[in-house]
DNA sequence: GATGAATGAGGATTCATTCAT
DNA sequence: AATGAATGAATCCTCATTCAT
């Protein structure tokens, strides 16, 4: 699937949308988001129809990244609870890693500009993680709580322990500790 | 004596941008706020100095409104668990009967345009409820994490459990109930 | 013939208009000048009916009184040349004395905001003047020259003389005798 | 390589605001503006970043261009009277042809939008001219007078002539004379 | 008459998007 | 494809003036 155009000035572009939200949020116009991304205004046009094509764009990039990080060292013979520890400190360590990355993602999500379509994808690339969600509620207390209600849950306990990361990155482990056994005692 | 700044072109207005909000995100724009409101737009900003301030008035008027029904019938004799799971349902409640309000609040408070000193003031209305929460904290799996980290943690679990509710307010009894439970386990 | 409203209010206003001219030039929101005189904004409107009768007023006012000024303690019988010299330092002296309302006299001046009709009003309180000026003329140089033109050119040397005062008010007689010089010699 | 900034249309515009300046003052609107340069409102921003700014250009123009008029055909060898009294007829000259111009440069003179630092490029451009009355000045009685005040007094028996000129444009040529005549008078 | 809230037209500027080069 | 000028709708806010009290 040989994408035309150059990747890097996609790439490019991403990345100062990604940053230009973090900085002044999605409101950032995309004059500035081409200028930081080193290609002329109308080129973004080229790549992205519209400013909120291009907003859908980072979400699913960001999404998608964050999800492959999250699923790395995956060992599919680990009790349940490791496994899914395992996970969340990659998610952790991830957000700690790319902090912009997880403000813009945090941004985007709230907002009203994802649509369903985006969100469906994303999705997709959260496969890994949400079936191990799945394993985990079908054993605990949620057994018959929505999986999205679930999945929103999960969320929630990871951007507020990011936080806590994020502004206390000295105390990341203990932390991401204090936030799993959270979520874990929710669900379970 | 002339005409005085009436109270009620006040909340027309705040009740005017709610709803705008909810429809439009925070992009609404003031000629149509004031419109809905039955003012001149110029009006607006007699009542409001700016754009911003209106929002951060609503943000206050709601939260403020919020925090009232939640403390709603609080008895000082009762168990912890009762008083709690009291303030819980009285909020579910509100957000069952004011889904615009609810979803305004949630929007403005992820919000940049909420400056500071306002989320200080709609802090300070929410103190009985705080306090509460202060106490189940002291007492569960989270006393040493941060009160912040736990107010975080309840509001997110709210907010699902709101949007549960909203989605199938038929079984909203049953939602809150989980909401609640989840809640109560991940803190104790 | 007996004004009826207050005076007093007319006079602040008339006061207040003339600072804010100068502080804010001719753009001066009504708003403010009323606020600066005391009185309501609407109240500005029971006294001058538009924002321009304001301004005409002012300009008629601050003329005459630097009318009155000019021609104070002129004596008949004096030599041509000494009688124009004592209005000449008495024009001046009033500058040096108030020199907002000077200012505020110049910036109306260039403004189109006065009418002819306001500016011949302000003519006929200079009478005095003109008429020394008019005998100046009649024996010098600019003979032939429109009495316009002539007037013309005693305002700006004055305006000149002013500016150069105002700059430097310690040397304000030499200034003042330097522009009278000047003048003369142009006329004579 | 796309359209570039095309001097035409920062012409246009700039003899548009000249025009507009005239006939509606410095509030003319900018929509005005550009639409008579045949622009949309919008182009008159990359042009010129502010209303300010297009101002400050006009005012720079058409100085230079006055400059630059008055300063034709200059003779080093000629006598000082000669030299100065060919600046001045071209200078009347100038505003004789270009009446549009000459107010709209007066109008911005006397307006406080004007920015020292565009005074300052103005001035630049009347070396020539300012060089002779420099001379003039040093041979006359205003020997001791600052350079400032015999500038501004040359200036405003210039704008004088110049309106007597455009009332009755048939005897330019006297009037001119009588200006000069009576600003020679003055300095010498 | 006095007050100050109410009005709504007006205006500078921004910005997503288009298009000539 | 790349560029950046051109476009013009959209928007917040101001302010002279009116009017209910």
């Amino acid at each position: 699937m040989p994408r035309s155009k150059s990747d890097d000035k996609r790439s490019a572009i991403i990345n100062a949308a990604t940053r230009a939200i973090v900085t002044q949020g999605l409101s950032a116009p995309t004059a500035g988001i081409a200028k930081e991304a080193g290609v002329a205004n109308g080129s973004l046009f080229t790549y992205f129809e519209t400013k909120s094509a291009l907003f859908n764009a980072v979400y699913l990039e960001l999404k998608t990244e964050m999800a492959t990080a999250a699923s790395h060292g995956f060992r599919e013979g680990d009790e349940l609870r490791e496994q899914f520890f395992r996970v969340w400190q990659n998610w952790m360590n991830w957000a700690l890693s790319f902090p912009e990355k997880r403000r813009a993602l945090a941004q985007l999500d709230v907002s009203d500009e994802i649509t369903p379509a985006t969100r469906a994808a994303a999705h997709g690339a959260m496969t890994q993680v949400t079936a191990l969600l799945e394993q985990v509620r079908a054993i605990g207390s949620l057994q018959r709580a929505p999986m999205n209600f679930v999945l929103t849950l999960m969320n929630a306990v990871a951007e507020a322990t990011m936080n806590l990361i994020a502004q206390e990155p000295t105390n990341a482990k203990r932390h991401s500790r204090v936030g799993f056994d959270a979520l874990w005692r929710m669900m379970t």
